[in-house]
DNA sequence: TCCTTTTTGATAGCAAGCTATGTATGTGGC
DNA sequence: GCCACATACATAGCTTGCTATCAAAAAGGA
């Protein structure tokens, strides 16, 4: 009937590999008690702590509920902590424990290593070229 | 500190490409009252029906409990019936409704339509090259 | 034949994404 | 100063992914 061909699609491949990105991701550091889209925010707080949420929002391109969520779990197992926002009384600033610190290391190690095992078999130039292609991707995609 | 950057990382790049790819194509394909892992699931189903759970599982690589739960949201929203299997009393075939066949034409169109935008800025030899890219990363990740 | 192992599928429980909605605080116009 | 609107966050409920575990049936070896 119609030649859509799921192994031609953009789409189609993108989800795959994402899930394959994660899957390895989370098989490398959850012997650090770490999960994916911890490691995610916590690559914006190692950058800059005492963030809102509403700052991750806009950095991780994220829906607020999911960043509530997200740091509601953190908060429970020990990542972050949250104080008053200084001047906005419906803000909280977030904080890295002493353990996330700890963290930042052996993550970004792992998260390298994934990157490194899947582009393998790429020449530098290719590497370069898939990394600009998912750039010009998603800045299509964005509203 | 480290240097590690999200916006170079191919596997920060595939889960925030990806993300958008879904919420492009569930937005599309909602007025078909279908959902990105059920038109995924289709994809397989129009191209053979009569399928079992675990076919489906070896074509679209997810877990078997993954899939057992789409199938019953599918079988829930009338889009597939289930029928003993022939020889073995332990699987069940899937099937197809008229709804689920009638709906090949629109979405197969809308997921083109997303792939078309995700792509709009590139050439076709750079088209090419990006599949072919994502595809090398999902041979490197797969175990 | 019988027993062990493999295979097929269901279910529980969790993470992480989403939309929709509610609550409280901040802000700006009048 | 007040009221309407905007903003920051929380919560409910959904889909889709995962691991772990269980039951039932099939397959194969002794």
């Amino acid at each position: 009937m119609s030649d859509f061909e799921k192994t031609r699609s953009a789409g189609y491949l993108a989800n795959h590999m994402a899930r394959l990105f994660a899957h390895a991701l989370a098989e490398r550091i959850r012997p650090l008690d770490l999960a994916p889209a911890q490691f995610m925010t916590l690559l914006e707080l190692w950058r800059e702590d005492g963030l809102t949420q509403r700052d991750l929002v806009a950095r991780l391109d994220v829906e607020q509920a999911t960043m509530a969520n997200t740091l509601k779990r953190m908060e429970r197992d020990g990542l972050i902590t949250r104080r008053a926002h200084a001047e906005d009384a419906r803000a909280r600033t977030i904080h890295l424990t002493a353990r996330a610190r700890a963290l930042q290391g052996p993550a970004e190690r792992a998260a390298q290593e994934v990157n490194d095992r899947a582009m393998a078999a790429m020449t530098a130039p290719e590497r370069a070229a898939f990394v600009a292609a998912m750039t010009r991707a998603i800045d299509a995609l964005k509203d």
